[in-house]
DNA sequence: CTCTATCAACTACAAGTGTAGTATAATTAT
DNA sequence: ATAATTATACTACACTTGTAGTTGATAGAG
């Protein structure tokens, strides 16, 4: 798997939401902040079948792109690589985010969420 | 501040690690097994002084080059930037990394970080 | 004082990315 | 049928990144 330019992991991240969808639908109900012109999102979409991220296939008049990358699968993907690049691992990331990074509430959402998690399936 | 490509930020994690030095030294103790040639790391300490990462200073024979922006003060910068464009927000990374991308163990390193935190700064 | 090694500045160039225009085929309105 | 609209495929182009060569100055060797 490769990592995604920012451009094409905002088409990916609509097509996650809606789910197999076409450009134009794409651009008008989801990518319109973006100010695209409506070549542009064909030209990410293109990229990202060449790269196989989406599969294409003609619907009437228009093309209509599926995801074949799942959202949780390329997020665990890229944050892991990112992380690494970075921290060296994961871990070292947290610790950091932990120490300078995350607001006070944040931090006590976070051990919350971590109890919950512990909890529901504990070592 | 803007994030850095991956060989620049490899120059800035040797110029972390080694406070200011020549483009030999980093290349030869900290570089090496990038394998790059001499002009190559000349290049990306160039392309860190344009961005202003780094700054220049003639030291006899050779140059030597001091980092600008932190390690720490980068890092959270970037991974922030990274995790938002990618999560939307850096405590969503983390209860997804907690959901399927940290064992058990790192778990409960995390959690006792977070204690630790909590109770020494508490609200 | 001249030759050679060293280093830095500038130049190069291919691949990737952000962004969109042009050409062409098909569909709809008159 | 012809004109206007629409959607796609192909082309374009500037900027960034990865990687290094070429040129010119400097400094040490003889």
């Amino acid at each position: 798997m490769k990592r995604l330019p920012d451009t094409e992991l905002e088409v990916m991240k609509a097509l996650w939401a809606t789910g197999p969808d076409t450009p134009r639908a794409l651009l008008e109900e989801r990518l319109a902040p973006f100010g695209w012109a409506a070549n542009t999102i064909n030209t990410y979409l293109s990229r990202l079948a060449d790269k196989g991220f989406v599969a294409v296939r003609r619907e009437g008049r228009s093309n209509l792109y599926t995801p074949l990358v799942g959202c949780e699968e390329y997020q665990a993907f890229d944050s892991r690589a990112v992380l690494e690049r970075l921290y060296g691992s994961p871990r070292n990331f947290v610790a950091a985010l932990a120490r300078d990074g995350m607001g006070r509430d944040e931090l006590e959402e976070l051990r919350a969420l971590l109890d919950q998690l512990n909890g529901g399936q504990s070592r």
